[in-house]
DNA sequence: TCACAATTAAAACGGTCGTTTGAATTATAC
DNA sequence: GTATAATTCAAACGACCGTTTTAATTGTGA
């Protein structure tokens, strides 16, 4: 029996069917469109052309092959940001434009493209309760990095007020790649330039800008 | 039979025991905490502590209670989203503070407070296809008429980039109020502040910021 | 080729899904 | 009080849920 795939690949190095591969990617599809209660094991099965008991056989369960779809496309990203914050701070002249770049790119651009990037808004905005471990599991680290990075730019923002900002930027993200985007904007812009101007949208957020010298009245 | 909760109301006009807004409560908490897919029908009626049938009765089908749990709250917010950039415009010197803060306030400060701000946020990223025709049907007129009053404040950006500078405040609000939001940050600021840090990133956002004089290299 | 492990397949498991039915109960109007 | 409508109720509908079992099939190393 398999139940783990880790170090299967190694003992049948041919495989033809790849039927891990097409679940994986089935569930994936489904995960995007329906959320972790609309897609069901059957639908997986149906769409990656495989028998029903597979997703138990190489998974576990439901929730062993959502959490693979996660980390197969989640990790690398955020593993990609990690390695550019590193970078950036390497030139030791660390910019908050270097810094969100750091953090947005890899989200935008990478080998899978669109899949990859519904994936992440899908599951910053998941409500099922089978996530949010692997969420803190593979986000906490990485944001908090970026955090102090940016932090670190600005010495006498608050911290509490950067933190906030910065899941403000989350949020943007998460919604801009959820969908293909033709819900509130009439047509979907370019990936090129909805990165251009989420980024410059978040650099400005950052940068003390005239709204912090204007007071505005609540009106109830 | 009654089928419609309009005008029923005035024939029977004392009622004790209120079927209708308790399955509307319970549906609400539920759908805020699983979303569409997520909540069943018998989860609803007993944390309302009715009969399941009264669900069909009163609603027609599950997606008919739910069409009224986001009418009742979603509704008068948007509404009063309306009257107050009304109330800007009639001042005949609006402002993008103004504009923004007439969008942002009424999901932060209503009388139903956190359960309304949270709906507002799982509606928004909702992957059941059900709430699809009626996100259009309730967002897109309003969100129409602050794009046109924010292009109004900055007659020289291009239109599009305004709709998704736009979109951006509406992802960032989501994400905002989806949770507790003691998930990225380690602590929920008090309401008033998180509203007030939000709005002054988002005026930050549209205001021509120094980010547009910086050019961005995509290091790939 | 033969044992043996890995994988796939068909079928069924108990359970829950949203919805409907028809009778019982309650409220309203005359 | 009685007819009539409105509402609630228990029960069941067929369908689908995630998971498991058991047997058949496939691939692999000796």
């Amino acid at each position: 029996m398999s139940l783990n795939s880790a170090q299967k690949s190694r003992k049948s190095p041919c495989k033809t069917s790849d039927t891990q591969g097409r679940l994986l990617n089935a569930a994936e599809a489904l995960f995007i469109d329906a959320g972790y209660a609309g897609m069901s094991a059957r639908a997986i099965a149906d769409k990656a052309g495989v028998n029903i008991a597979a997703m138990g056989y190489h998974f576990g369960s439901k929730q062993g092959l959502l959490e693979a779809v996660l980390i197969r496309r989640i990790a690398p990203i955020n593993t990609s940001r990690r390695l550019r914050l590193q970078a950036v701070r390497e030139r030791r002249a660390e910019s908050i434009r270097d810094i969100l770049h750091a953090f947005l790119w890899p989200v935008f651009f990478n080998e899978h493209e669109a899949p990859a990037r519904r994936l992440m808004g899908r599951v910053m905005t998941e409500p099922a309760e089978v996530v949010e471990p692997l969420l803190s599991l593979v986000f906490s680290d990485v944001i908090e990095q970026f955090v102090l990075a940016v932090a670190a730019c600005f010495p006498k923002q608050d911290r509490a007020l950067i933190a906030q900002k910065f899941s403000f930027v989350v949020g943007a993200l998460s919604f801009t790649v959820l969908r293909p985007s033709e819900r509130l904007l009439g047509s979907a812009p370019p990936t090129e330039v909805s990165f251009e101007r989420l980024l410059n949208f978040s650099i400005d957020g950052f940068l003390e800008g005239p709204s912090v010298s204007v007071n505005s009245k609540d009106i109830p």
